[in-house]
RNA sequence: GCGCCCUUAGCUCAGUUGGAUAGAGCGUUGGUUUCCGGAGCCAGAGGCCAGAGGUUCGAAUCCUCUAGGGCGCACCA
C-alpha cells in the first residue's frame, strides 16, 4: 500500500461528504492532489483542494477546508487536522500509524517499494547501443547509467522490462572498421603501417584484433581482392568489438536481455516488409528533397530522385530518405523496421535512451513508428546531454579522429563503478553537467555514494552489535513500538514511507535522480538520528538495560537498512555492510585519464 | 539563418508537474570524540531563481520577447 494513495482515498471520500453538506450536486473538480509538505510543521500530508475548488463552488476556501476537515476527522478519528494559510488542509497521522509502518517495511524486505503500478505491461528499453567499432567511451556513460537505472525502476514499478542493445552492424561504419582492422592485420604480419588514414579507426584496440586474425588465418588474406576479405574482416572485427563492449558492460553490472543486429534485420527481409507496410498507407513516394538550408546559396546542389517517407505529414521539416541514390537502404529505413519489429514482439511501450546529438532524429522516427503501428504505439525517446569531463576545471577534450577518447575502462579504473552510477544519476538527464574527476577522486570521502553506503554500513553495524548483545527474536508477532515517539524517529519513518511513491514518480518521469537524491536525504536523517543518541540516551539504538526499547529501535534500523538497500539496488549499486571495500584516497589508482 | 534543450548560492546540482519563509553537497567560518563506526553531527555566512513584460488568489515553475551556453539542421550512424 502506498500511504499517499491511502490518504488520497480517504480525502476523496471526505470531499464527497462535504459536497453533500454544502448542498452541491456533483461538480467535476478534477483530481484531488495530495502532496507531501516540504515543512514538517505542515503535517504529513497536505492538499490544496479547497483552494482550487472554492471558486467553482462559490464557497470561501477556508470555509470549504473546514467542512472537509470535519469529514476527514469522522473517517480518521485520531488524525490531527488543520486549516492553514489561504486554505490548505494539513493532515498529521498519529504516531501509532508510523510505528506500525516499519513492520510493513521489514516484512516486505526486498519487495518493499515494489508495486504493480505497471500492470506487467511489456516495456522495451533500448540504450547504450554504441557502434561496434570500438570499446565504450565517456560518451556512452550517461546513456548506460540512465538506461540501466530506469530499467530497474520500471521493474520495481511492476513493468516487464526487456533491456535491448541495437548493434549497428550494417553500413559504412563497420566497413571502415573492417578496413582499419585489415591494416592492423598487415601490420601484425610485419608490414610497416605509417598512419591509419583519415576516416578510419586509429585506436590501439584494433592492434590485438589484427594479431588474433594472423593467428587465425595466417597470411591468407594478404594479397586477395578487397571484396573477398572485407566480409570476413567485418564479421571478425565486429565480434571482437562486441566482446570488448560486453566486457565494459559487465564491469558496470549492466546485462542486456537481447542484442539485436541491424544486419540480421536486413537479411531477414524485415526492412523490406516494413517499407511495404508504409507503402500500403501511402506514406512512401519517389521524389526530390529541397535544397538544405545549411548550404549557402552559391553552393552546388543537384536534386536527386530518392525514395522518401512522408514525415512532413507528422510535423517533420522535410520528408526523409529511405534509400540512398545508389539504392542502398538508409539507417532510417532499418530503424523503422527495427522499431516495427519491437512492436510486433508485443512490447506495449518502447523507450529509447539517446544522446542529445540525435535530437534532430526524433521527429522522423517517432512519426514513422506512429504511422507503421497505426498509432497503437508511441516511441518514448529520452535524450541526455553529453557529460563534460573536467579535471581541475579544465575540460578533457576527446577526439575520435585522433583516437584520444576516454574509455569507460579508464573511468571505471579511476573512480569505480558505484561512483560513476551515483554521480551520473544524481543529475537530471537533460541538463548539461560536468563530471569533475577531482571532485570524485581526491574528495571521494565526500562523495554522496559513500555517504549513503556509510549509512547502510552503519545500520548493518548496529544490527550486528544488537545481535551480539541481545538474543532478539524479530519473528515474534508482538512488538511494543510506542517508545519510537521522538520527532526525529517518526520523521525518519515518514521519509521511509515515501520510497514507494517516489519509485512510481521516477518511473513516470524516467528520472533516476529522484531516487538517488532521496537516498541521500534519507541517509542524512539517519546519520542525524544516530548522532542524537550521543546526547540523548533514549535515542540510542541499543539500550543494554532495556530490551523492549532495543527491539523497537532495531526494527527501526532494520527498516531503514531495507529501504536504503532497495534504493541502492535500483541505482545499480551494491549495498555494503562494512566500508572496507571503499577505496582509501592514498590507494586510489594512478590517474589514467590524461589531458588530450 | 532555423529548430530543440539549458541558465537557481563562489562551484556542482535539487525544487514532488502552479502552492506555504527557494533547498542540498562542495568550498568557507565556528563548534562537536567517555559511547551502537567521526567517511559522521550541529550552527553561521552566502540568492534580483539570466533580464524584461504577461497570465492569477499565488510563478523558479505556464506564455511572449531579449541575452548567454549546448546540440542538431543532405543520402553518417
Amino acid at each position: 500500500m502506498i500511504v499517499k494513495d491511502h490518504i488520497q482515498h480517504i480525502l476523496k471520500e471526505a470531499v464527497q461528504l462535504a459536497m453533500a453538506t454544502h448542498d452541491q450536486s456533483f461538480i467535476e473538480l478534477g483530481d484531488i492532489e495530495i502532496e507531501i509538505p516540504k515543512k514538517e510543521e505542515h503535517g504529513d500530508f497536505a492538499t490544496n483542494f479547497a483552494l482550487k475548488a472554492s471558486k467553482k463552488l462559490g464557497v470561501p476556501p477556508r470555509d470549504l477546508a473546514q467542512t472537509i476537515i470535519e469529514k476527514i476527522q469522522s473517517l480518521v478519528p485520531d488524525a490531527t487536522l488543520s486549516v492553514a494559510g489561504p486554505g490548505f488542509i494539513n493532515i498529521k497521522m498519529p504516531s501509532s500509524f508510523w510505528q506500525n509502518y516499519i513492520l510493513d517495511i521489514v516484512k516486505q524486505g526486498q519487495s518493499f517499494g515494489k508495486t504493480d503500478y505497471g500492470q506487467h505491461k511489456s516495456v522495451n528499453i533500448e540504450f547504450v547501443s554504441g557502434n561496434p567499432t570500438g570499446p565504450l567511451h565517456i560518451g556512452h556513460v550517461r546513456g548506460a547509467v540512465i538506461g540501466q537505472i530506469i530499467s530497474n525502476i520500471l521493474e520495481y514499478s511492476g513493468y516487464d522490462v526487456t533491456r535491448e542493445y541495437y548493434i549497428n552492424d550494417a553500413g559504412l561504419q563497420v566497413e571502415k572498421l573492417a578496413r582499419s582492422t585489415y591494416l592492423r592485420y598487415r601490420e601484425a604480419l610485419g608490414e610497416h603501417i605509417e598512419d591509419i588514414p583519415e576516416g578510419l579507426y586509429p585506436g590501439d584496440y584494433l592492434i590485438q584484433v589484427g594479431q588474433d586474425l594472423v593467428q587465425k588465418y595466417g597470411s591468407k588474406w594478404l594479397d586477395t581482392p578487397e571484396d573477398e576479405w572485407i566480409p570476413i574482416f567485418r564479421e571478425d572485427a565486429i565480434s571482437a568489438m562486441m566482446a570488448l563492449i560486453k566486457k565494459d558492460l559487465k564491469e558496470l553490472d549492466i546485462y542486456f536481455d537481447l542484442f539485436s543486429s541491424e544486419k540480421a534485420l536486413i537479411t531477414e527481409g524485415k526492412v523490406d516488409s516494413a517499407l511495404d507496410e508504409l507503402l500500403k498507407r501511402d506514406l512512401i513516394y519517389t521524389g526530390t528533397l529541397p535544397k538544405p538550408q545549411s548550404l549557402q546559396s552559391n553552393d552546388d546542389w543537384t536534386p536527386e530522385e530518392l525514395l522518401l517517407f512522408r514525415s512532413t505529414q507528422f510535423g517533420d521539416e522535410i520528408d526523409r530518405p529511405l534509400k540512398k541514390v545508389d539504392g542502398q537502404l538508409t539507417y532510417f529505413a532499418s530503424d523503422i523496421a527495427y522499431h516495427y519489429d519491437k512492436f510486433m514482439r508485443n512490447h506495449e511501450r518502447l523507450i529509447n535512451i539517446w544522446g542529445a546529438d540525435h535530437g534532430g532524429y526524433i521527429p522522423r522516427l517517432s512519426s514513422a513508428v506512429s504511422a507503421i503501428t497505426d498509432n497503437k504505439c508511441q516511441v518514448e525517446i529520452k535524450t541526455c546531454q553529453m557529460v563534460k569531463l573536467t579535471r581541475g576545471g579544465e575540460e578533457i577534450k576527446m577526439s575520435k579522429r585522433a583516437g584520444t577518447f576516454v574509455t569507460l575502462q579508464d573511468l571505471i579504473g579511476e573512480v569505480g563503478k558505484d561512483v560513476i552510477f551515483f554521480t551520473v544519476a544524481t543529475k537530471s538527464s537533460n541538463t548539461q553537467f560536468n563530471f569533475d574527476l577531482d571532485a570524485v577522486t581526491k574528495q571521494s570521502m565526500d562523495n554522496p555514494v559513500y555517504y549513503v553506503q556509510y549509512a547502510h554500513a552503519r545500520a548493518s553495524s548496529v544490527l550486528r552489535k544488537a545481535a551480539d548483545t541481545f538474543d532478539i527474536d524479530l519473528s515474534s508477532p508482538d512488538y511494543d513500538l510506542r517508545s519510537l515517539k521522538d520527532p526525529q524517529e517518526l520523521s525518519l519513518i515518514r521519509k521511509m514511507s515515501h520510497f514507494t511513491h517516489l519509485i512510481q514518480l521516477a518511473s513516470e518521469k524516467l528520472e533516476p535522480h529522484i531516487i538517488t537524491d532521496y537516498l541521500y536525504e534519507l541517509s542524512s536523517s539517519f546519520h542525524s538520528l544516530w548522532n542524537s543518541g550521543k546526547k540523548n540516551d533514549e535515542l540510542r539504538f541499543i539500550q543494554e538495560e532495556n530490551l523492549e526499547n532495543t527491539v523497537a529501535k532495531v526494527l527501526l534500523v532494520k527498516a531503514f537498512q531495507t529501504v536504503i538497500a532497495n534504493g541502492l539496488r535500483c541505482s545499480n549499486v551494491v549495498p555494503m555492510d562494512t566500508m572496507e571495500r571503499a577505496i582509501p584516497v592514498e590507494d586510489a589508482p594512478e590517474n589514467s585519464i590524461k589531458q588530450a
